[in-house]
DNA sequence: TCCATATGTCAGCGTTCGCTTACTTTAGCA
DNA sequence: TGCTAAAGTAAGCGAACGCTGACATATGGA
């Protein structure tokens, strides 16, 4: 499963937690966070610690795999700005 | 390559930057964050953002694979007593 | 040697994290 | 119908994020 946004981790998050039979409290304890933690991570919460998903992956015994790939197709969403350069100063401006 | 802290996360990252000959400026840049951001996270920083962590990988052309494995000998640094919860709270306590 | 580049450190600041606690909503079941 | 558990929402709080800007070390070339 390729990961791209935190939505996407959120879902895999949860998919698996479901196959364990797992609800969101037993999880917390399991990964030492609060169930609000879980909550939003689930629903695709962007700036969640990084040291906190790592714990919940392995909690879940999900592995994580980093692999330099060609994927072809690959840069057609990158026009010739920086598109995720813009994003972020669009975030900072508007808050 | 397997992803199980933040550290190696850190030195993926930075192999990956010098393997294409990139210095922290410029790929701070094209992340769109700060060069503090791209020393603070290759040195392994743990509570680094999870959306910023996707976009240095997508910047470095790195893929993301999540995998439910069978790694036989997984568990045995866990012991009854739950270690990521303790060290959870521990964290915690001492702040 | 002097200068430019790359990397790393420090301090201060506004924003947001993750936490706790409490309440609401939904679903299944006796 | 009422009860329980699971899931989600909201508010308030201390701690830490990521940012800017300046400074500190190498390292290498002119």
């Amino acid at each position: 499963m390729l990961i791209r946004t935190p939505a996407e981790l959120g879902a895999i998050l949860r998919d698996r937690r479901k196959k364990l039979k797992l609800d969101q409290s037993t999880l917390a304890k399991r990964i030492g966070v609060s169930r609000q933690w879980v909550i939003e991570v689930e629903q695709g919460h962007a700036r969640a610690e990084l040291g906190l998903i790592l714990r919940a992956l392995d909690a879940l015994d999900i592995r994580l795999d980093a692999g330099t790939e060609q994927t072809p197709a690959r840069r057609i969403t990158k026009p010739g700005i920086d598109i995720n350069a813009i994003v972020a100063r669009a975030r900072k401006k508007k808050a």
